[in-house]
DNA sequence: ACTTTTGTTAACCATTTGGTTAAAGGCAAT
DNA sequence: ATTGCCTTTAACCAAATGGTTAACAAAAGT
């Protein structure tokens, strides 16, 4: 229990604790006493605020894309041209991932293990279909109308976000590649923002080149 | 235990099944009986031919590595320019991810948990700084000659390897971005490495349109 | 043939783990 | 003070789980 957390309700102390707890273990690895310990209350008390592990792991999971879905649902729902709107979505989504580095890493980790019955509780709060359709249908305008260079709108759509996100979850791996130690890596995350911008503007915007 | 298996010795089944197993639940999440009944052998006898869960695990989890460094190692070791090694690259992890598409979630996943003592001599095993280093210096070389667009060699690199990796560790988010079904989006996946390479060329070679 | 080594199993064990219970504190209303 | 309600805890429990044992079966060596 971090020294903030000190005058917290024990319900909300419970919540940090998992939070933390299930982020940093998983939800199989996760134990209800180390929940416990890390709130600083009873492990009874876990089961007197909430139903079992999996009741408060789900909290905890549809917490994970509280800030996320409608800020990206704004975003896509909103006008701009679709240069603006990645502009946006790569600005606000690298500002979460900023802040809570290790949330893709457990949200993708636990979606790909079990489709569970929870996620379709969770999934149809995502913008579902409706404003990602429409974003897909504006890059196609856009590449008919010659704005941008026209390629497979997924194609690109998946570069954008596959550019963004990676980073946060391929960590240890990318630290070997690059010959850089942790210190290095958040600078070079900090500078993310216009790297990414200016290598699909490139792509996107520049004179062909190429066969 | 698979049809093809039944001929394999009991030390095989055993390491085929514990490698879908930990794979498909982690390392907290796989149980020792789940393997041994999927190997279809009784459980004592995942104790007489290894010596507990973490020795099984460590096993799995280089094995996980043992294509993939050695292939990398010869493009980035090996002549050739940035684009061609970039090429090389991106076909080669492609064909290796296609194959095994849930490495990478299984092997960052259990990267990110614990520094474990067991990487140190895994990741030795990996190329380590040396063809890294000579590869993030001969992009700088062909970005002074004029080559090839001058950006952050390390965020040319990231971005590189985030386009290939990214669609394999992020497919439940993409899927419902993309709207596309698995079949669709596994479909996609295939036509991945024309796609990724057109947008390097575009944001390395084009003659720039922006500010 | 028989002895030794290797492979395999059912039964068992100790610990961990999610979850429960009953009793005790705390506190506001009466 | 007493009642009743919400909160918190120590002790407890049953199931799950990693691992062991001792005996049995199958090869291999002689």
């Amino acid at each position: 229990m971090s020294n903030k957390e000190l005058d917290l309700s024990s319900k909300e102390k419970i919540l940090n604790a998992a939070r933390r707890v299930f982020i940093r273990n998983g939800s199989s690895g996760a134990r209800m006493q180390e929940i416990a310990d890390e709130a600083g209350i009873n492990k009874a008390l876990l089961h007197y605020y909430f139903k079992n592990k999996e009741g408060l792991f789900e909290l905890v999971f549809n917490d994970a894309f509280s800030e996320f879905i409608p800020k990206i649902h704004n975003i896509f729902s909103g006008d701009g041209s679709v240069m603006e709107k990645i502009e946006r979505y790569v600005e606000t989504h690298l500002e979460l991932l900023i802040k809570k580095p290790d949330l893709p890493m457990f949200v993708l980790n636990e979606m790909q293990r079990e489709p569970r019955t929870i996620f379709s509780g969770i999934l149809n709060k995502m913008p579902g279909a409706p404003p990602f359709e429409f974003f897909l249908k504006q890059i196609e305008e856009e590449m008919k109308d010659g704005k941008i260079r026209t390629m497979n709108p997924r194609d690109l759509w998946m570069n954008v976000m596959s550019m963004t996100v990676f980073p946060f979850i391929g960590e240890p791996m990318l630290k070997k590649f690059l010959v850089l130690n942790s210190e290095e890596y958040r600078t070079l995350l900090t500078k993310r923002k216009e790297s990414i911008l200016l290598f699909i503007q490139l792509a996107l915007l520049s004179k062909s080149n190429t066969p």
